[in-house]
RNA sequence: GCGCCCGUAGCUCAGCUGGAUAGAGUAUUGGCUUCCGAAGCCAAGGGUCACUGGUUCGACUCCAGUCGGGCGCACCA
């Protein structure tokens, strides 16, 4: 397949050769090819003449005119315009654009597949939940974003590791113990003794429970089993984190996420990670003794003050097992490493990067990427929802995917840019109306799956049809639609902004229902008939390419 | 007080590394089905892009400051 439907950089190829020509002194100038917002600007529009205007001391009309001189022909495109303050717009082809429909239906669910990542090792870390309860909303938008993220970036051409890390160690796990051991001794969070600190949720009585009635729970891999012995902290310290992780492992089923590598806290210290770290960077000279405490000279990379390493108690603070997991990451072979995590834990990132270049191992600074999203608020009928029963304080994302749904949570958590604060309507998920853009993109689906049953035909019939008679404007709004996923897969994923996806689709979406509503299909002209069902074949491909990576369903009947 | 994020239509939000007349959904108003799915389509109204200054041929976009909202500022994790 010769065709070529990537006009933006083939564009860009041949400004570049014309710059060469035309301002051979100025070969530096950046080139942006984009599209225009408006189709009387054309397909693409190039800026580089005004770029030159300075350089060349030339009005950027006449050197729009040279560069239009020197550019070498090509067939894709129509005709090119000066215009404005010397944009040069460019047209393409209509014929050019036809193979699109084409190059979909052969390239099925690979349509969108791009090298960038040219097979290069990623590692997403997301979720990341502590185990000392069931996952809320906010972990939740933390699933939908990280898993997008890590779909968007195999399109890309990526080798993406998916990777759960958990604090299994540490004073919240004390504290998740003694809540579950005061319980078990039936003291309640209404109890003047309940200490301060402790969980207070239902699941608390839960684990409790099972634990007294010495059950027997599946987690990672390993079976625990209660000893129902309300004296032995360890039994119920081992006993209440595999339960939660149990839990947490069935919210993240629920909403069909899934991990290659769940990396344990306590495992750091036991395979004497953390130790070795702490060594290395009292070898590198950057901490010191102080106060009965050990010190990290942070402020030699760019914190505004140091860290305790260890306590006066002897215990390590967090952000030194963080350091030592991350340089395992690096030893692994992730040169690129991408966290994903909510706005709240911000400030360890300063930490955890200077503590890696006080390593002095070569890992290059401002490693790892951090994604972060803000705080999400849920709504119902306008107000705001903040008791869980279960939870106690906050929504589950298990409360969520059984009231709404796996697709319209998925969806409405990745579909923001992630700085920004989310509002969860729940309401607006829940309604199978058309104020919901998830189902209006699925109705698209299921719209064209119709059509194309009651053709009946074959698909391979397709993938032959003459497309040239597609040249209405909706046609040819839909193929330059359709041309653009791929530079919608490169941009996502440079940008990682998965939220792309969600407008794309939306207004792919959009442009089919406004073609169907102005077109009938299954007409008695055979020719046109079967380039329209290409068409739409070709688009409900790309509605189900896209979807996917949104981890949201396709479904050919709703 | 310091750091990070945000501020765009009544509401929820897009706006790509600066580009041409700032967009969508929703809500409001008015239209469109003898025919493939009306969970749809078409149209109208609705804006000081928080504010001020700067850089630029060009600023919603970049820089500085002000105001407003969120989050974080432990020998917690």
């Amino acid at each position: 397949m010769s065709a070529v439907f990537n006009f933006k950089d083939h564009l860009y190829e041949l400004f570049a050769l014309a710059l060469r020509k035309v301002a051979p002194d100025a070969i530096q100038t950046e080139i942006v090819v984009e599209r225009p917002k408006l189709a009387s600007h054309g397909d693409y529009a190039c800026n580089l003449a005004m770029q030159l205007a300075k350089p060349l001391r030339k009005p950027p009309r006449d050197i729009a005119q040279a560069l239009i001189a020197a550019l070498p022909a090509s067939d894709v495109i129509e005709k090119m315009e000066i215009a404005g303050a010397g944009f040069i717009n460019v047209f393409i082809t209509t014929a050019a654009k036809q193979h699109v429909v084409h190059g979909v239906l052969q390239t099925g669910a690979g349509y969108g597949h791009i090298r960038i990542g040219a097979g290069r090792r990623v590692g997403v870390e997301f979720v990341s939940a502590n185990p000392t309860g069931p996952l809320h909303v906010g972990h939740g938008r933390g699933a939908a974003v990280g898993d997008c993220l890590c779909n968007v970036l195999h399109a890309a051409g990526w080798n993406v590791t998916r990777e759960f890390y958990y604090n299994d160690a540490g004073a919240q796990i004390d504290n998740l113990m003694n809540s579950v051991r005061l319980r078990s001794l039936g003291i309640t969070p209404d109890d003047p003794d309940w200490p301060e600190a402790g969980y207070r949720g239902d699941y608390i009585a839960d684990i409790a429970r099972a634990y007294l009635d010495k059950e027997t729970v599946e987690a990672d891999d390993q079976h625990v089993h209660a000893s129902g012995d309300v004296q032995d902290a360890e039994a119920i310290r081992h006993f209440a984190v595999a339960y939660l992780r149990r839990e947490q492992d069935l919210d993240l089923r629920a909403f069909a996420v899934e991990f290659d590598v769940f990396a344990l806290e306590s495992a750091l210290y036991t395979d004497g990670k953390v130790e070795e770290a702490v060594k290395r960077l009292i070898a590198s000279g950057h901490t010191y003794e102080q106060d009965d405490a050990l010190w990290l000279r942070t402020t030699d990379f760019g914190d505004d003050k140091d860290r305790v390493m260890r306590k006066t108690d002897g215990g390590y603070t967090y952000f030194v097992p963080d350091v030592a997991y991350h340089l395992d990451k690096w030893r692994r072979g992730f040169t690129r490493v991408i966290n994903e995590q909510g706005a709240d834990h911000h400030s360890t990132i300063t930490r955890v990067r200077a503590g890696l270049q006080a390593l002095d191992v070569g890992i290059p600074q401002g490693w790892p990427d951090y994604v972060l999203h803000q705080m999400v608020t849920v709504l119902r009928n306008g107000q705001e929802v903040k008791i869980s029963k279960r939870a106690g304080s906050y929504v589950t994302l298990r409360d969520l995917i059984d009231e709404v749904g796996r697709d319209a949570t998925r969806y409405f958590l990745a579909a923001r840019h992630p700085d920004s604060q989310l509002v969860f309507d729940i309401d607006l998920a829940k309604s199978k109306s058309n104020d919901n853009p998830v189902y209006y993109i699925q109705y698209a689906h299921a719209r064209i799956s119709a059509v194309l049953a009651q053709w009946g035909g074959e698909r391979k019939t397709l993938l032959q049809t003459n497309v040239t008679l597609l040249d209405s404007d909706h046609e040819t709004a839909l193929l330059q639609k359709l041309i653009d996923y791929p530079q919608l897969i490169e941009h996502a994923a440079q940008e990682l902004a998965p939220h792309l996806i969600a407008f794309y689709l939306k207004e792919l979406a959009a442009d089919f229902h406004s073609y169907y509503n102005g077109s009938r299909f299954l007409v008695e002209d055979e020719a046109v008939k079967l380039a329209r069902l290409a068409l739409i074949a070709a688009v409900a491909q790309v509605i189900r390419n896209g979807l996917a990576l949104l981890g949201v369903s396709a479904p050919e009947k709703m």
